[in-house]
DNA sequence: AGGAACAGTTTTTTT
DNA sequence: AACTGTTCCT
């Protein structure tokens, strides 16, 4: 009798280990000790943590609901979390598994009392914050001229980050910049509570200090957590490293994964030496290198660990495949960025057209967002869809933030940063002053200052801004009343329409539908909630908000070429990739030529983008770039040096095509020293010389040939003609009408 | 109070 | 180039 449940269970988590191999069994299998696991790039550390969450459970060493597994990103938390259903034949029940900033939140609204933290507390995101440390320079009387409110912004974040509070940092300040931050910290701090707020960072900072001061959290979450796992550990920094050694310190059952060659979020506080020193904190660890890669070819495999192998602050590890040699890298120069992107654009169609690759195959990488903008350009008028990951996010969009600050003061009346924005957004004639008039009459009669809005006069505002208060306060109130009980979705409909916020977006022009139609996709989130009514749904759906942040609204699979950052990247693969810009200045970014811990992290990232490829491989680099608006001459990165010759094949020019690619030695600034300007001749020389540089002077099409467009199907050309910059047509499309084109953007192909 | 015109600044990466 | 804040005018 008791021999079959042991069988099942033997059998259940044999079949866990199928088809990994050694050292990823080994991961998997470890005993109850802490555990580090060094996962080199692809070479399956998602696998190993999820199968190790559910080996765990299937032999009885852990439960569901005794786990607690750590990521840096949403994304990664929902990927996790979907395998991991999977695995285990259905979603992990009463299992935390989230971020950072996500499960710290989670513990100081369960027993953040126990540590001072109010139960309904805000969050705040970088925009709020930005606006608090602005009026917090005020009070302290530092001077924005002198010092940037943005400089505080992070001076003080990577203060939380490494455990400083205010108190901590004032005795500790050095120098002008740390004096005059110290001068800000305190109010800041101050205006977060007045507002019963919290910033990003003090939702770490705060959890670590409960679990410091509160024997009873400590304990509580202690046992509650027989199990810890943590994804990405390279990328944490002090408080998050203080919190996992809080909350392990008596069991030490701790698994970590992470890769020290890609440790790119210093500038946000991780600390490479939080992974360097795993075993210096655990003695009694067990260190798993995997260095079997199942991603990328040979060839791509090589030339990457070319370039990281440069830096100096490493754990040697050198990743392998027994996969195929593949094809060369392929190092490109283009003459400024809108060639760059006219070029990906070309050779991504003609990839296609051989039945290369999909369009949901390919990414082009970037070190900065502002680099987005060339490529968008040219795919758009290709007609090749794509989507931006990130960018100008959809949480940071004007409109987006304007109802969700009026969705937070339905529940938080104390928001002042969320009152502030929108009390005059449609126009209510209050202004500046008479929003002075009001915070200086709560202060000194000592009433918040919501309760004074319904009675402005008394509050000694007069007027149309008196009456803009008054006709403010008692809509939101009434929304409130009437919404109760009411699910969210309904009030947020009532909300934009007695705010008169919605007639005041669609104010009749396409971009008014297009904030209208970003203020429908936030209606759609807040659908997500259900039938709860909003006094449950509401704060619900403003934590998932406030914590959601990055691409994390984009679906997956769509047919459309990725366009996202080098940081975003992480952790995603495409069969094809472009890693745009590898230039001086760019990648390594002119912000991180100081140190060479900087310029090793640069190198980091594209390391991390160059194996985020599985098939194909192109590295860009222009002669020159835009710069805030003007051109500048750009030099190829020192990073391409490691690549020298050795299998890297270049093409030339705008239309590189494979007949025209010849061997390419990438030129290289000398450490530091950008290239003569002599090189940047040389380029241009070469650049007109390349073949497909010359306009084209005969027309490809004439009016009656049937084509078919990468993005609209297929049509007739309706006209054509030649102007100065090429030929352009007006096709007819049979299913979407009539458009124009420029033959030499649009990606186009004749029929019959 | 609110708008227009101007000046100055910015762009690294994100939970 | 795009965005912010300031100043001046209505």
């Amino acid at each position: 009798m008791s021999g079959a449940p042991v069988a099942a269970e033997t059998v259940e988590s044999e079949r866990l280990l199928l088809g990994l191999n050694p050292a990823q069994v080994e991961a998997v299998t470890a005993p109850d000790q802490p555990v580090l696991v060094l996962a080199g790039a692809g070479s399956g550390k998602t696998r190993v943590l999820t199968h190790r969450i559910a080996y765990l459970i299937a032999t009885e060493r852990a439960r569901e609901d005794s786990v607690l597994a750590v990521t840096f990103t949403n994304k990664a938390a929902r990927e996790m979390r979907s395998r991991l259903a999977a695995l285990l034949g259905g979603e992990p029940r009463g299992m935390w598994l989230g971020t950072f900033h996500a499960c710290s939140a989670r513990m100081l609204r369960l027993r953040g009392e126990l540590g001072g933290v109010p139960r309904d507390f805000v969050i705040y995101d970088e925009a709020d914050r930005v606006s608090v440390i602005k009026e917090a320079m005020r009070r302290g009387g530092v001077e924005e001229k002198r010092t940037s409110a943005a400089t505080v912004a992070a001076e003080i974040s990577r203060a939380k980050n490494d455990l400083q509070d205010a108190l901590l940092y004032g005795a500790r300040a050095q120098g002008y910049v740390e004096v005059q931050v110290a001068r800000v910290f305190p109010h800041y701090q101050l205006i977060l509570e007045e507002n019963r707020a919290l910033d990003f960072d003090d939702l770490l900072l705060r959890a670590v200090q409960l679990l410091e001061n509160s024997e009873e959290a400590r304990q509580g979450f202690r046992r509650r957590f027989g199990h810890v796992l943590v994804d990405e550990y390279q990328d944490t920094n002090r408080a998050q490293y203080m919190l996992l050694r809080l909350l392990v310190e008596e069991h030490h059952r701790v698994t970590v994964v992470g890769d020290p060659d890609q440790s790119v979020y210093s500038w946000r506080g991780a600390d490479i030496r939080n992974i360097l020193e795993f075993q210096r904190d655990y003695p009694d660890a067990l260190v798993i290198p995997l260095e079997q890669n199942y991603r990328s070819t040979a060839a791509i495999l090589r030339a990457a660990g070319a370039v990281i192998q440069e830096n100096s602050l490493r754990v040697e590890k050198s990743l392998w495949t027994d996969g195929p040699e593949g094809s060369p890298v392929t190092v490109a120069q283009f003459y400024d960025e809108r060639e760059e992107a006219t070029a990906v654009a070309r050779e991504i169609m003609a990839l296609v057209e051989r039945g290369e690759a999909e369009l949901g195959e390919v990414a082009v990488l970037y070190r900065t967002n502002a680099q987005s903008r060339s490529f968008e350009e040219v795919l758009l008028r290709a007609g090749i869809p794509y989507r931006l990951v990130g960018g100008v996010r959809f949480y940071q969009r004007k409109e987006v933030k304007d109802v969700l600050a009026y969705l937070r003061l339905l529940v938080y009346h104390q928001d002042r940063v969320a009152f502030e924005r929108v009390v005059n957004v449609p126009r209510r004639g209050v202004g500046a002053q008479s929003l002075q008039q009001l915070v200086a009459a709560s202060q000194e009669l000592r009433v918040p200052f919501w309760e004074l809005l319904s009675d402005p006069a008394s509050a000694g505002v007069r007027g149309q801004a008196a009456a803009g208060m008054a006709r403010f306060a008692s809509t939101l109130e009434e929304v409130y009343e009437w919404g109760l009980s009411w699910p969210l979705v309904q009030v947020f409909d009532r909300l934009v329409e007695a705010t008169g916020y919605r007639g005041f977006t669609r104010d009749g022009s396409p971009e008014g539908e297009e904030r209208w139609a970003n203020v429908m996709e936030l209606r759609g989130l807040a659908a997500e909630q259900g039938d709860l009514p909003m006094a449950e749904a509401l704060p619900a759906f403003l934590e998932q908000v406030a914590l959601a942040g990055d691409g994390d609204q984009m679906e997956d699979g769509a047919r459309a070429v990725t366009l996202i950052t080098l940081h975003q990247v992480k952790g995603l693969e495409f069969p094809v990739v472009f890693v745009s810009g590898v230039e001086e200045g760019l990648l390594p970014h002119s912000r991180s030529l100081d140190t060479v811990a900087e310029m090793e992290e640069e190198r980091r990232l594209l390391y991390v983008g160059m194996t985020r490829a599985k098939r194909l491989l192109y590295l860009s680099h222009c002669f020159q770039r835009h710069l805030y608006g003007s051109p500048k001459v750009a030099v190829p990165s020192r990073f391409l040096a490691a690549l020298g010759s050795g299998g890297a094949v270049a093409r030339w020019g705008t239309a590189p095509d494979r007949g025209g690619a010849r061997p390419y030695v990438a030129p290289v600034a000398s450490h530091g020293q950008p290239a003569p300007l002599m090189r940047a001749r040389q380029f241009i020389d070469e650049r007109a010389a390349a073949p497909g540089r010359s306009v084209p002077t005969e027309a490809r099409f004439r009016a009656g040939d049937r084509v078919e467009h990468a993005r609209f199907g297929k049509g007739s050309i309706a006209l054509s003609e030649m102007t100065s910059g090429g030929e352009e047509v007006v096709i007819d499309f049979d299913t979407s009408g009539r458009r124009r084109f420029a033959v030499t953007d649009a990606v186009l192909r004749k029929l019959g």
